[in-house]
DNA sequence: CCATGATTTTGACGAAGCGTCAAAATCTTG
DNA sequence: CAAGATTTTGACGCTTCGTCAAAATCATGG
């Protein structure tokens, strides 16, 4: 058995995982997480069953496999948006257009993590793949702990570096808990937020001016201008595709 | 038939709805949303599995009368919360502690409300139980609107009542954000966040101090001082009870 | 090109849960 | 207490899961 051979296999293998996971997530979307079946990818592969199962053990592994797809592109958003030219608070700003953008590019992604995230559908899930879950989240983590690490180094922000994880998780935790709303289709205009995203925009800028990280949002700082910047030159591509889905 | 026997036969089926709950609740301790089944609650009230389906239609709203049972309760520690004699601020801070309070008592109901939550999920369930559910969440709304309205008329705080329910949903989603990620048992350690619930106390009046809601946390004003009172004069019973469990 | 052994694919199968419903049990009332 | 109304029961049909022996396919040396 040549090397050539073990390396065509590899693809093949690799090619047909894609598909699986391709038409995984057509079904997951059409029919909801539940709709979801083994026997159904099994269909709309023209795979067995059997062979299915040779490549995820269960579906939770499936949908876990496909949130980790997805959370890796974030982490690329969010590393590609820590590179924006301007003061460290205009980045941690981009960054924060980089998780708005995310969700509204890929909305059933955080349906699909809530479920992988539930307790009960985790337990079923090798710990390999839940690492490279959480692989993702720390690449996101520390861009932020990175920018809050720069803000302090810059004088822009007064903080003992002890707190640099507080505060990323403030932000981190204000965004996953909206995100969580918006997305949960529940009817929060009702309760006075017809706008939970708008809402989220203003809230994580008034946390931050509550740590003092200059400029502050409450000041002269011309924020719509960075805001256009940002989505100029760093996500010029995502709007372009959300508009066109639109 | 006389009114006693419609009141008798209401009673008892009010008595077994409560078994069978009661029962629920155990087996999803014990055994996790996936080891819920209708069998098992049979089984466990030893009634059979027709009777069961008399009373909730599958385990879905099995699971939503737990959750709504509990978030009642939640909002009820809300009120209470809001009788707190004291300034505005120390008001929300009093709603600030029930929320962390009611988390550390039912930690499981955060579990199952994240399922609950899940749109798989919730499709499952009927209308009328969901707006039981609303009508919960409408209250502790409410209560925090209320807080931050008296704060404006109080001139603690200098807010367009119009964004009122933005700041409220502020807090809400930086609370559910991080007892959902806190709750989940995710190695948020690892991530440098060693306690998130101190972490969100901390945030929390970050994000009020971002307001400008007097007294500021950033200030001279005595937090601890006003944290005890709240706990002694408001959640004694609750904090005993945590305190017991341990 | 074929034979042979290794590898991969297949789908039938047992187990388990769901929700239903006709029959059995129980209760009500004249 | 008899007859009719109501409630309870669990067996049944259906779906999904995950497995595994048999069939199909592939790799390799002659």
């Amino acid at each position: 058995m040549g090397m050539s051979t073990s390396t065509r296999k590899q693809q093949a293998r690799e090619a047909r995982e894609d598909l699986i996971l391709r038409e995984a997530q057509a079904i997951l979307l059409e029919r909801g997480y539940l709709g979801l079946t083994m026997d159904r990818i099994a269909q709309a592969t023209d795979y067995s069953k059997g062979t299915i199962y040779q490549h995820f053990p269960n579906k939770e592994e499936v949908v876990m496999a496909l949130v980790t797809q997805t959370s890796s592109r974030r982490s690329a958003m969010f590393e590609r948006a820590a590179t924006f030219r301007g003061r460290s608070r205009e980045r941690m700003a981009a960054i924060g257009q980089a998780a708005e953008l995310f969700v509204r590019l890929y909305p059933d992604h955080m349906r699909s993590e809530q479920i992988v995230r539930a307790a009960s559908v985790r337990d079923k899930t090798t710990p390999e793949r839940r690492r490279v879950l959480e692989a993702c989240e720390s690449r996101c983590m520390n861009v932020a702990k990175g920018v809050v690490r720069d803000a302090i180094a810059a004088g822009d922000l007064e903080l003992d570096p002890e707190r640099v994880p507080e505060l990323a998780f403030g932000l981190w935790s204000m965004h996953f808990g909206a995100f969580n709303l918006a997305v949960a289709e529940w009817p929060l205009d009702e309760l006075g937020v017809d706008d939970p995203l708008a809402s989220l925009r203003v809230n994580q800028h008034v946390l931050l001016d509550g740590y003092g990280w200059q400029p502050l949002f409450a000041g002269a700082f011309d924020w719509d201008a960075t805001n256009a910047r940002i989505a100029h030159e760093v996500f010029a591509g995502e709007w372009a595709r959300l508009a066109g889905e639109a």
